[in-house]
DNA sequence: CTGCATGTTAGGTT
DNA sequence: CAACCTAACATGCA
């Protein structure tokens, strides 16, 4: 599922592909996708050029020309793909081989350009995506964005350990929370606290300074390694090539329950915290001090 | 068939 | 006000 890995992933291959181009149409499939009115939509997007590609904690910002930006959140399920019509290399696996025009199971909405055969599909096997149109100058200041906590990757020691004082609730909670801190989920989440050694029930207000540090450098590794392998393919996620990315091959936790620790062998254990799951190595991420 | 699991967000309650 | 809980979303799977 998509974070900020997977969506920094995405922002890097669409910048590459569609900046410059001109939005001819876009097919609403599923109009539900979008979530204001379609005819709105379609209209303030209709003959822009796309110029700048985005992204912000797990949203992806396309600016356009005459101050407009399209808003995208993947949700669950959401992906993008680029393909040439007529070009069917670019499908993804295990779905129904198709015509040229035909969409996919799950694609949702279809942008063709202006004197290119390029085609963006968004495909959402749950339909938890959100795509909204608005003015560029006020895009951060419109509910959805204005919400979110500073960048995981922006921040210094003393501005990261800062986010989270007078806090007392769960760790792993706290960096779930995308009003605390933009970009992570659960898997890199799971990630970053094993490398930090921190268990994820632990108390925000009984975390010291100095783990805390170790966490901000941990978060920091954990994510600009999943950006190089090009995102984690677990569930359904490719970029916007249709390719995999290769950090589900580097997780040292997340969806290893009962698996040995790569670091002591002791068996990964699976909780609930806030409603979700947990993967932690009991032995490297204690609750308490040894 | 039923019901559970999934991640995020919104919205409500403690 | 922070923390916690639940519903909702849609689908696949046990």
């Amino acid at each position: 599922m998509p974070e900020l890995p997977e969506v920094e992933t995405i922002a890097r291959g669409l910048q590459k592909v569609i900046v410059g181009k001109r939005i001819k149409e876009v097919e609403a499939i599923f109009p539900g996708i979008i979530r204001q009115d379609l005819d709105l939509f379609k209209k303030a997007v209709a003959q822009k050029k796309i110029q700048e590609v985005r992204r912000r904690g797990k949203y992806l910002l396309l600016d356009l020309s005459g101050g407009k930006t399209i808003l995208v959140h993947l949700g669950m399920t959401g992906t993008l793909l680029c393909l040439k019509s007529g070009d069917r290399s670019g499908e993804r696996l295990n779905r129904r081989p198709s015509k040229p025009k035909p969409t996919n199971k799950h694609d949702h909405l279809a942008f063709r350009f202006c004197g290119s055969d390029l085609e963006l599909r968004y495909n959402d096997q749950r339909k938890f995506g959100k795509w909204k149109v608005c003015d560029t100058c006020s895009a951060e200041h419109i509910a959805e964005l204005s919400k979110l906590g500073p960048e995981s990757l922006g921040l210094t020691d003393c501005e990261f350990v800062q986010i989270f004082r007078g806090r007392r609730g769960r760790i792993k909670s706290a960096l779930l929370n995308q009003q605390i801190i933009a970009g992570l989920g659960n898997i890199y989440a799971d990630e970053s606290l094993f490398e930090a050694r921190i268990n994820p029930s632990q108390r925000l207000d009984l975390l010291s300074e100095r783990k805390l540090k170790n966490l901000h450098k941990a978060i920091r590794n954990v994510l600009s390694k999943a950006i190089k392998a090009g995102g984690s393919s677990v569930d359904n996620y490719l970029n916007v090539n249709g390719q995999l990315g290769s950090f589900q091959f580097h997780h040292k936790v997340y969806g290893r329950e009962g698996e040995a620790c790569k670091r002591c062998g002791a068996k990964i254990k699976r909780i609930r915290i806030s409603q979700r799951s947990s993967y932690f190595c009991p032995r490297c991420q204690p609750s308490r001090k040894a």
